[in-house]
DNA sequence: AGTGAGGCCTGAAAGC
DNA sequence: TGCTTTCAGGCCTCAC
């Protein structure tokens, strides 16, 4: 499910505990990708300090020098609940109560999220974390950038799109739409690209992705937002799970690369 | 070092 | 209808 867009729909729906107090944690599932810190169940009346988005990892700053990361692997999502409207569902795997009344929940049916926590400079230095590329969002994404990275790559472009150590935040749905705006194949080899063929999957990244986030991000078959609203951006696919129908009038193709559909048009990208 | 297959999980949808 | 199989938006580990 979640790529940048959804994530960045989820920060966005946590504005209002930025500031409250943690004043109790609960986990019901230790065992989500990893085991959860039992640390954390130390956090008392904790200020927020801050929540950000780093790829696709959500990340909550602490008045106690500590943070707490939140990753939503393929199923997972953060809701916020008020807390008098609250009721505990299936696969609700974490609770964490603020001073301001609410409850967010971690829910994760596949379990393939996971929550970490530690002292900033101990989560700063995550693997996860530094081996991250530059944000699909930043400014300072490039096209020679993309270039000099996968100039000598045998990698197909999909592939390359997918691998959050060149750009962080894109997913498999979104690296085939980014790469029919760019109309460029996603069977292309890393090598094989022009500079000028990396600054339009650039610019196509960005444009993708914000109309993605100003769309609440995709529903596919359960993301919603912390509110529970749904995103819309699914309606906007041009290719994505379109196989068989038709974008300006060329046929759209499914096709499997490394175990991941991908969806393009072989008309259009080349 | 770079590449590509396999595996972690559950649930929805498709197939029989 | 109900059981079985397939497939899914992520990413790490391991063999080559």
């Amino acid at each position: 499910m979640p790529e940048l867009p959804e994530v960045e729909t989820t920060i966005r729906g946590l504005k209002s505990i930025v500031g409250s107090k943690i004043i109790n944690i609960k986990i019901n599932t230790s065992k989500l990708r990893y085991f959860i810190p039992k640390s954390i169940l130390l956090i008392n009346n904790v200020r927020i300090t801050k929540i950000k988005r780093k790829g696709k990892f959500i990340i909550f700053y602490l008045q106690n020098k500590h943070s707490i990361v939140f990753h939503l692997g393929m199923s997972g999502r953060l809701r916020l609940y008020k807390k008098i409207e609250f009721k505990h569902n299936k696969h609700d795997h974490f609770l964490l109560k603020t001073n301001n009344g609410k409850i967010l929940i971690f829910n994760d049916p596949r379990r393939f999220g996971f929550i970490d926590y530690g002292l900033h400079k101990i989560i700063d230095s995550r693997k996860y974390l530094i081996s991250l590329g530059i944000d699909a969002l930043s400014t300072t994404l490039s096209g020679p950038y993309l270039f000099f990275k996968i100039s000598k790559s045998i990698v197909p472009i999909k592939q390359i799109l997918l691998n959050q150590t060149i750009i962080a935040g894109i997913g498999n749905i979104y690296a085939s739409e980014i790469l029919f705006n760019a109309k460029i194949s996603p069977l292309k080899r890393g090598k094989d690209l022009k500079l000028y063929q990396c600054n339009m999957i650039c610019k196509s990244t960005r444009k993708i992705l914000k109309k993605a986030i100003n769309s609440g991000g995709s529903t596919l078959r359960d993301f919603v937002a912390t509110d529970g609203t749904l995103g819309n951006f699914q309606n906007n696919f041009k290719v994505y799970d379109r196989e068989g129908k038709k974008v300006s009038g060329k046929v759209v193709k499914k096709i499997i690369q490394y175990g991941r559909s991908t969806y393009f048009c072989p008309f259009i990208q080349k």
